[in-house]
This record gives structure tokens, C-alpha cells and sequence, in this order.
DNA sequence: TCCCAGGTGTCGC
DNA sequence: GCGACACATGGG
């Protein structure tokens, strides 16, 4: 099948961090959208699709028919930021899915991307069905030792609490979403190993919730770089400097930065 | 061997 | 409220 999709830049979309579950074969990118198993690959101007799925859930996982003329005109109207547009014009935010962006930002913290898509791997071997990231309930009936054997270290707790509450009170992901931002922040910050950090992506990458600007590592070096001098700046500033600059659009321009600035174009 | 990775929990002040 | 420090694991 063949999707419309113009502005769109697949491979920035699917290697900027924001969800683990692809491998790429060639220019195949293979993985799963909301349990089917789906091929993507892009050519000018449409999107080849394999798999059992339709073009509606194809745009909307994709957030193929967002405007991106606002997050642009923040890129193209920042001479800091024009590597960044000019490198990755098309990047968009997918609407993964909840529960998957939880567990897989719960393992993230203070851990490498190649090894988060490694535990990614191993949860769908062990414990997912038809190659699919395992439910919440099938995470909360395995044992924490079972956890750690899959590589998630002292997170393995982290996951299985929270995959037990979810499990048990399964409309709290739909509460969630309803949430306002702020709302949603302290809903989400109630899990264990989940900060502020985490917490912001879990609600951009899970939720939508665009608004949200995680800062990491990369993100508190390049706006030090760009905004600040290079003078080190809290991570609570970093945000509200991000949050304020960028508004509703905080996190889009935060996933340009952040990819930007780790593929060396910032 | 030490440092780093899409940080967080805990403790001391 | 902020500043150490520990924490599993694997790669450089």
C-alpha cells in the first residue's frame, strides 16, 4: 500500500530516540504498529507500507496530517537552529503506544539507546506474543528476577511495579490521556523510576501530549551551548526555558534538538 | 580501569 | 529545596 506523505522524513521519525521497536534491512524499517506486524519504506512524496494495517492508522501513528509549518518557522526563524531543519525536515512525533512508551522510558533512564533496544528485543522474545511488546499483565505475572535476566538491572522492580498497577487498574493510561499536561505530569510521576525526565517523554512520546520537553543529557548540553553561553544551567531551567521559548510546540522542536544535536548537525 | 548512557531514589543539610 | 552518591549493564 502507499501512503500519502509529504513532509515527512521517515528515517529521522523512526532513529531520533523516540521509539525502539524498529530495525531497518536496507531502507525496510520493520517493527510493529499497535500489535501488527508492518514494513515501512519511503520513497518522494509517499510512504510504502507493508502489513495488515490501513492508511487512517498509518497518517495518524505517523501524525502525517499535523501543519508542520509552526515547528518549522521556530527552526527556520533560529540561525541556531537552521542545521537542524535543513537536516531533518519531516520529523515527526509518532502516537505510539502508551503502555509500550512507559515500560521502554521506565528502562531508558540513565542508560544507553543501543541497550534499550536490545532489553526491547529480549521483553518481546521472553514475554510478547506474535513478536508484539508484552501487555502490561504479561510483565506483571513474570517475577523481577526474570526482569534482570532480560538486562534491565536495578530497573527491573521499576517495571514490574508498574506493570502490576497497570495491569490492575488499567483505565489509569486512559485518565492519563483525558489529563492536562500538569495533571498528567503527577499522574505519571507517581510510578517508580519515574522522574521528571522520563516523565516528560513517556507523556510527548506516549501520550501526545505536545507541550512536554524532556531534558537528558543532550539536550542540557545543547541549549547551554546555544542559549546560555555555554554556562551550565539546572535542568528545571532547561525546561522552562524550553517550555516557554516553544509553547505548545515545546516538544516537536525538542525532538529536532535532540536529534540534532546526537547526529552532529547542531 | 574509568567514563558514559534519553536519570531516579535516597539521604543529609 | 539542592547536592552527593549508589545503582545494573555493556561499550568505548
Amino acid at each position: 500500500m502507499i501512503v500519502r506523505a509529504e513532509h515527512f522524513n521517515l528515517e529521522a521519525t523512526l532513529e531520533s530516540g523516540q521509539v525502539f521497536g524498529f530495525t531497518k534491512a536496507g531502507a525496510v524499517y520493520s517493527g510493529h504498529v499497535r500489535g501488527v506486524p508492518v514494513t515501512f519504506s519511503q520513497t518522494t512524496g509517499s510512504l510504502k507500507v507493508g502489513g495488515r494495517i490501513g492508511a487512517r492508522a498509518v497518517r495518524e501513528y505517523f501524525d502525517l496530517d499535523r501543519d508542520l509549518g509552526p515547528v518549522h518557522a521556530f527552526l527556520k526563524n533560529d540561525p541556531a537552529l537552521v542545521p537542524a531543519l535543513k537536516a531533518l525536515k519531516g520529523l515527526r512525533l509518532i502516537r505510539q503506544d502508551s503502555w509500550e512508551a512507559l515500560a521502554c522510558f521506565i528502562i531508558s533512564s540513565n542508560n544507553n539507546v543501543k541497550r534499550i533496544q536490545g532489553i526491547h528485543r529480549h521483553l518481546i522474545a521472553r514475554l510478547g506474543q506474535n513478536g508484539a511488546f508484552p501487555t502490561a499483565a504479561a510483565i506483571a505475572r513474570t517475577h523481577e528476577r526474570t526482569l534482570r535476566e532480560l538486562g534491565l538491572g536495578y530497573r527491573a522492580p521499576f517495571l514490574q511495579r508498574t506493570a502490576k498497577f497497570i495491569s490492575t487498574n488499567p483505565h489509569t493510561l486512559e485518565m492519563i490521556r483525558r489529563a492536562p499536561y500538569a495533571e498528567a505530569v503527577e499522574r505519571v510521576l507517581a510510578f517508580p523510576g519515574i522522574g521528571p525526565k522520563v516523565a516528560d517523554c513517556v507523556l510527548l512520546y506516549g501520550f501526545h501530549k505536545l507541550e512536554a520537553f524532556p531534558v537528558d543529557v543532550w539536550i542540557q548540553r545543547i541549549v547551554r551551548k546555544l542559549y546560555f553561553k555555554g554556562r551550565a544551567v539546572s535542568e528545571r531551567r532547561t525546561h522552562d526555558f524550553g517550555q516557554k521559548r516553544w509553547g505548545a510546540h515545546a516538544g516537536y522542536v525538542q525532538q529536532y534538538l535532540f536529534h540534532g544535536a546526537r547526529t552532529g548537525v547542531l
